[in-house]
DNA sequence: TCACTTGTAATTATAATGATTACATGTAAC
DNA sequence: GTTACATGTAATCATTATAATTACAAGTGA
């Protein structure tokens, strides 16, 4: 299975208040360029929201940003969106036998390494921030057009 | 969301195979001890199977490993029971709205990312092997008893 | 032949996702 | 203060993956 794109439609929501800055980024705008409903777009607002990225305020129109884009790590959306919850990126069987030498191991054997593992893929995210996101948005801009 | 259990699953099926190598390891045997219906053993081992990872013959009980136990890596079975696809650990939202700059390049953008992470993740698991994970259950096992 | 095994198809319950409708509540311009 | 419009949320629905289960065809070997 893969990983919901609410992580994926978080890191285009707070790109888009950024690159917007100057305008109103409303629920109904930012769904426009997601190609989503305006709802989907508020409950994962909400998510950031409660993880202090973005600013929001009932009956006002528009997002801000809360922090710098510099100090938004794609980690910060990632965990404010909460698409994998912390060393359960792996699932691992329920009640194996304890009767078997393996069954009553195999859980405390694996465990160390997924989670190593599903830590590694954490760092990748860790390392690149909503600047480096949309400077090389800018980029292909430039190029394109 | 989780990676399916399947992945475990088969680590638990391929060490127990191992450990209870002079013995027959028949489905039934196996979901005794992974604690699961002897189907879902049979599925498992089938995708196991077309990997080349066990050898397992119809009508006939018991399956042996294909390999040397040094030789499996947890990413070989974790590619043998398709628990991710190829770049495709984090789904991406379809039809961002080309008309926007964001919208037009979000997924260019975060794609390598994401496959980068998902890499990274996928490196762990290659640099442990089943006789890693023997290894270390004999180890428990010598200790407790 | 018979007991037992593997290989599969089909069905079911459960859970997450993403889209959508409906509506309560807050804001600000008039 | 009323009105237009925004956010916040609950509820519903279709879709999809998972894991368990039943049923049965086909292979194996005593």
């Amino acid at each position: 299975m893969s990983i919901s794109s609410r992580f994926a439609v978080g890191i285009h929501i707070l790109v888009l208040i950024e690159m917007n800055k100057d305008g109103v980024s409303s629920s109904e705008f930012l769904a426009e360029s997601v190609n989503t409903n305006p709802v989907v777009i508020r409950k994962i607002m909400g998510m950031l929201k409660k993880s202090g990225l973005v600013e929001v305020h009932p009956g006002k129109a528009g997002a801000k940003l809360a922090k710098d884009l510099s100090d938004i790590t794609l980690l910060d959306v990632y965990k404010a969106v909460n698409v994998v919850q912390d060393r359960a990126l792996f699932s691992i069987h329920q009640n194996p036998n304890p009767k078997c030498p393996v069954g009553r191991n195999i859980q405390d054997t694996i465990e160390p390494i997924f989670e190593a593992s599903q830590i590694a893929m954490e760092k990748v995210l860790e390392n690149v921030t909503l600047e480096d996101v949309v400077k090389d948005i800018s980029k292909k801009e430039n190029i394109i057009c």
